[in-house]
DNA sequence: TTAGGAAATTGACATAGATCAATTGTTTCA
DNA sequence: TGAAACAATTGATCTATGTCAATTTCCTAA
């Protein structure tokens, strides 16, 4: 990785103390919920238990690098991380971005082809590589669970890659407000909080919705311009995002949020 | 889907008759070798192959549609299939291309999100969605073959999304005539035929081309024009590509094909 | 062998989005 | 409370790629 360029990266990787983990941590957790862990039997969580740590990571932390072996994999409990890849050149391009309860790591492989950074403060659980893998290959529960979960993130892959290749700056735009609307409308209802689906906090700065579309700060901020002075959507201090016009939004979004 | 607009598929969907699977069919099958069959057990091929039915495909046949239930699953055994999605105002995207021995279809679900057709003839095992569904859940040697087939669908698919994201026309060219002379040399190589890796033929035209990099066939056109009187490459019938300067071509293609 | 049609190329021009630069708004922390 | 640092907006250009149109090349079938 060239180290002279803007890397994705704010700050060092946390070295913070990784905690051990006990059977109330699985409670009230959206991984044991409707994550990796959903199918499995108490006695199986507890097996897997036995294997992971509770880490907490800042906003701005690199949790996986693109050139270093992989040491451990890990489900997202609380916050948003996202993965990106870049060129050497130092473009970078954002492929994905993970919320509570999704997987992140590359099972099967000793190494991401991507970063993982944390975009708010984040807290995950962890599994080692070798011990994960091992497991994996016994429990095929489990194994079950995490093939459909990549699934789903191959799903969501290609309907980006229809976004990146064949829409315009406002249809990109509109197209990611429904979408993190909708994902955080999700997220604080599954956390059992109050919620207007219309009405949220954008929980990416404009250089990361950018490096997310394909595009720049400023084509971005241009097209939120555009559809509050449409009267689309209103925006309250940059970060919150009111919906004023859905029908609107879905039209410029085309089929993609459906 | 609307009807009036260009289609990406030339033909009806062929109703040729499906062909049932005898032994023999595997022996010399590149989906056996190295594809979803190769850790299955002779035992459990067998079972495999009595839902199993062979079926042949024109080029520009629709294999899949986006808007029926998928009636089957499919492993390409000759041919290349394209995948895409469509946009409601006729916009497509091709978002990836199935080799032989790819599987094709969405497991677990009863629709893909995007059609499957054929770039050149096919020939394809079939298998019925139910059936092998059932079959899937009970046989885990199976899944984790195909889980590992879609983790190297989903690692492709963020490649792709890298470079239509943040590639110029001239690096999304370079890129794809690299990656598809290396599929094309592997295919030949496999099939036991002779493969020179910096000359064969283009199995897309300029159009299939342009769906895939997200561009227009004029600027398809235009950038392989420029790479051939730059002396990268060299173009004969418009088809067949020679490689002459491949470093040259790298450097313009970015860490992507390494 | 040639005519017709499809695919590809090339040219002229239009435009969406990038780039560069200045300004404004927001948060942080002394 | 104010100043510094960061994030976002807005404006003025520039340029890569799209669009529209005219040829040219290649393939097929009579």
């Amino acid at each position: 990785m060239p180290s002279d360029i803007d890397s994705p990266v704010k700050h060092i990787l946390n070295p913070n103390t990784p905690k051990s983990h006990d059977e109330s941590m699985c409670q009230l957790c959206e991984v044991r919920a409707c994550g990796m862990c959903s199918d499995l039997s108490s006695d199986m969580l507890s097996d897997l238990r036995k294997i992971t740590r509770s880490r907490d990571f800042k906003a701005g932390d690199l949790i996986f690098s693109d050139d270093q072996p992989l040491e451990s994999y890990a489900a997202i409990k609380e916050g948003i991380v996202k993965l990106s890849k870049i060129l050497p050149d130092g473009r970078q391009q954002t492929i994905g971005l993970g919320f509570p309860p999704d997987f992140i790591g590359r099972t099967y492989k000793d190494k991401n082809t991507y970063f993982v950074s944390a975009v708010t403060d984040v807290t995950v659980c962890t599994f080692p590589r070798e011990l994960f893998n091992a497991y994996l290959r016994k429990n095929s529960v489990l194994e079950h669970r995490l093939f459909e979960l990549t699934l789903n993130e191959l799903d969501a892959a290609r309907d980006w890659m229809l976004m990146l290749g064949q829409m315009s700056a406002i249809e990109k735009v509109a197209t990611v407000i429904l979408s993190f609307g909708e994902k955080m409308h999700n997220a604080k209802i599954l956390q059992g909080l109050p919620s207007d689906e219309n009405s949220f906090e954008l929980p990416l700065t404009r250089a990361e919705i950018s490096e997310f579309l394909g595009l720049t700060i400023e084509t971005v901020s241009r097209q939120f311009s555009l559809l509050k002075k449409r009267g689309l959507i209103n925006i309250r201090q940059q970060r919150y995002v009111d919906i004023l016009d859905r029908d609107g939004l879905s039209a410029l979004a085309g089929s993609l949020d459906e």
